[in-house]
DNA sequence: GTCTATATCATGATAGAC
DNA sequence: GTCTATCATGATATAGAC
């Protein structure tokens, strides 16, 4: 926000941080491997970030926004091409998890390895990061959930959140097998990595299912809720 | 395996590391905080475990055992009871996942806070937990998988793998979300913790729907394979 | 078996010259 | 803005008395 003066070595603390963090997590990265990685300064990190806490926050908050915005344009062209307001949920589903998915397999230019992030926000320790996406992944949850309820207008608004969060789960841990098995941040080959239509191919159908799934018992009665808040459902966390 | 005498400080540390554990995180737990939560001398976990790393393993080996015990003995009633091989794909999930949620969710005893362990085992950037775990947790995922196979003959065997997957993701993700608005270590009352049967009923027919959903066009190639190895495929990662 | 005391090391952060 | 040098802290692990 403050003083973003040459923003190459920034950058690079950013992409360097980013490629450790994918591999061992923020705890097990130390400054000194980001910074030696980077080829730049210790001191350049607590320069231009002030502490280790407020560059693991921008590296996933620069992710972050990337991702949202490509999801939003997505489901922003899906609703303006269908006639009437009801979008294919699986269409839905794609616009949403494809991004991810895509992102956390793809290899960037010319370093390897890439963050799947969200899987790391939701084992982190500390709720800061956890507060601070929660705001923003709302926003566009909250999208996504409206959509869904439009187009599957027999699930019930509380389902369609809970399964909401149960899709990122899957996705979350289907995303991590994947990556780990890409293993080796150094290595040089940038196409070895596994092919995210391959998983999309397989998770998207699982998720549409398990989206779709009828209802059991009245189990109307909402116990606790998840986070994700519609219009009229609170965050209990 | 060695010298197993005065248990009771061994175990202990073992519950104090799990506790600390499951609030923090292994990594963000330091031998002191375990050895003084366990009001145990510093040096007693290095004589009975050797190691920090040893510890963790211990922990999650001595829950994981404990599990895998309660799900077969579940899976092996239901599939005496049932007349013929078919039980119910339903109660089969139920076997796998219920004792899971439940153990994640239980107050235990004088303590509160359980870990979530499979959650956590996700995530760990030491792969010497994963390959532990993998050889025993293919044993049980081997068993369950065959019965599901039984169970429900018209989804291809691949798919059941896959989506044996999806569905621990799905689930450790619920888990963690239950777990971490339970919050505050050090209180007192014993039964706040989230009802795990209310995770479990909004939790089971999104794993049945996503389970049994019809495969796409045609990916039968199996174009990377999950660990869970049953007769015919192999491991890749 | 258990403890005190300590060795050894890596971390995050900072001070101050340039 | 960038660097060197250093501080203070907390980590795991060990040596050796009891």
């Amino acid at each position: 926000m403050a003083t973003p003066r040459s923003a190459s070595t920034r950058d690079a603390i950013l992409d360097a941080a980013e490629r450790l963090f994918a591999e061992y997590g923020p705890d097990n990265t130390s400054m000194r491997q980001i910074t030696s990685t980077a080829q730049v300064n210790l001191s350049a990190v607590n320069y231009h970030f002030g502490s280790k806490d407020t560059l693991v926050q921008a590296v996933f908050q620069r992710r972050l926004d990337a991702l949202n915005t490509e999801r939003i344009e997505i489901l922003d062209r899906l609703e303006t091409a269908a006639t009437d307001q009801r979008v294919d949920p699986s269409a839905i589903i794609e616009a949403y998890f494809g991004p991810l998915v895509r992102h956390a397999c793809k290899a960037d230019a010319q370093r390897r390895a890439f963050m799947p992030l969200q899987s790391l926000t939701m084992s982190d320790p500390n709720g800061a990061l956890r507060a601070l996406f929660a705001a923003e992944r709302n926003v566009v949850a909250q999208r996504f959930t409206r959509s869904l309820l439009r187009s599957l207008p027999t699930i019930p608004e509380a389902d369609i959140v809970w399964r909401f969060h149960f899709m990122l789960g899957a996705t979350a841990y289907a995303i991590m097998r994947a990556e780990r098995s890409g293993r080796a941040i150094d290595q040089a080959d940038d196409e070895a990595s596994p092919r995210p239509q391959d998983l999309l191919d397989r998770l998207i159908p699982f998720l549409l299912g398990g989206l779709c799934a009828p209802s059991p018992r009245g189990v109307t009665g909402n116990a606790f809720e998840p986070t994700i808040a519609t219009s009229t459902s609170g965050t209990p966390p």
